[in-house]
DNA sequence: TGATTAATGTTATATAATAACATAATACTA
DNA sequence: TAGTATTATGTTATTATATAACATTAATCA
C-alpha cells in the first residue's frame, strides 16, 4: 500500500517534527494543553502520511507507548481536541483523520483523497470558496461548517503502467 | 424539530407522488427493478423530508409495513440500490440519506444542510465544479467521486427570533 | 493548601455497517 | 413451460465506529 515516491522520503522526519514544531507553537499561543497522550496521538496520525481511523490509531498508540491498555474514550478524545483545534481532519468519507499542514491559516480546502495510495492532499481555493459563499447568500444560508472531499487518484496511482515503472526502476535501482 | 414553513406543508404528498413516479421512470428506462421493498425505502426516505440514518429507517420500515422483522442488511441493500443510481444521496457527515430531488440530471451539487432543522437542499453549481476540475487538473488528480457537504443554518432557522414569530403565527392561526 | 477545573482511566453500551449463508423471486433459455 | 441461472431478500452473527457515565488523577488558581 505504500506508494510513495522514493524521494519524499527521508524528509518524513523532519517533517513530522516540523508539524509539531507548528502544533506546540498553536498550543503556546492559544494557551491550550497539548499533553503527552494529544502529541503521542498527533504524532501517530502524521506519521502514518495517510488518513487513520481511530481504533487503528488506538492499536498504533497501544504497540507504541508504554500504556497498558487504550479505550475507545482516550483515542478519540485526544483526536477531538485535535479537530477542535484544527490540527488535524476528519475525513468523513472515510471515517479516517490526517495531520492538517497548515493549522494556523484559516482553510476550508477541498481534500484531494487518493483511493489507491491514500495520499492526502489539501488544497485551498478560493474560487471555490467565492464560489460556495455566493451559493449560500443566494440561499440565505448562513454557513457553520463545510467539507469537500473528492476521492479518485493522485498523480502516482493514475495508470498502472506508471507504478511498474517506478516499481522496476525502484528495483533496478537497488540491485546496481 | 418540524420546522418546515406552513405553506410547503399541504405538498408533501404529492411532491413524494412525483419523486416516486420520476423513481418509476428511472428504473424503466435502465432496466432496473425497484421491487416492494425498494420503493418503500425510497418513499420512507422522502416522507421524512430531512436525512435519515439506516438504522431509523429500519425502524420506519417496521413499524410501517407488515414485516415481521426488519434487519439491517435488508435496509442496507435497499439504501445501496437507490444510492447506486443516484436516487438517494448518503450525507457522509450525518451518516444519513435523503431523496436526490433530480436523478435524471447529472450532478455534483453542493449541498446545504441545516443544523437546527435539517432541511436539505442540493444546489448545483457550475462554478464549483469548474474551480475543482481545475484544480484537480492542476493536481493531475483524476477525480471519481466529490462530496461537498455545508452544514449551517438555513433561512428558517439563521435568527431564533423568526423562529419564535413563525410559531406564533402559527398558534394564532390555529386559534383564529 | 484547599478548592476548582481539566484531563484521563475504566466499564459498559449505543450506533453503524458488513460477512456469510439460506431461501425466494424473477428472468432467461432451450 | 420446465429447468437453469441470476437477482433479490431473509436470517444470524459479527465487525467497525462512537459515546455515556462515572471514577480517578493532574493541573490551575485563589
Amino acid at each position: 500500500m505504500n506508494t510513495d515516491s522514493p524521494n519524499t522520503r527521508h524528509d518524513d522526519f523532519r517533517c513530522i517534527e516540523n508539524a509539531l514544531a507548528r502544533a506546540e507553537e498553536l498550543c503556546r499561543d492559544r494557551n491550550l494543553r497539548l499533553t503527552e497522550l494529544r502529541r503521542q496521538v498527533f504524532v501517530l496520525i502524521w506519521q502514518t502520511r495517510k488518513p487513520i481511523g481511530a481504533y487503528a490509531l488506538m492499536e498504533q498508540l497501544q504497540a507504541n507507548s508504554d500504556r497498558e491498555q487504550v479505550a475507545p474514550p482516550t483515542i478519540y478524545r485526544a483526536i477531538d481536541f485535535l479537530i477542535q483545534h484544527g490540527l488535524v481532519h476528519k475525513i468523513h468519507s472515510l471515517n479516517a483523520h490526517y495531520g492538517c499542514p497548515n493549522p494556523l491559516r484559516e482553510h476550508h480546502d477541498a481534500l484531494f483523497i487518493c483511493s489507491i495510495c491514500g495520499h492526502t492532499v489539501e488544497v485551498p481555493n478560493n474560487s471555490i470558496q467565492h464560489a460556495i459563499k455566493l451559493s449560500a447568500n443566494q440561499h440565505e444560508f448562513q454557513v457553520e461548517q463545510q467539507m469537500l472531499e473528492i476521492s479518485g487518484r493522485c498523480h502516482n496511482c493514475i495508470q498502472p503502467e506508471n507504478s511498474i515503472k517506478d516499481i522496476m526502476a525502484l528495483e533496478h535501482a537497488a540491485h546496481g
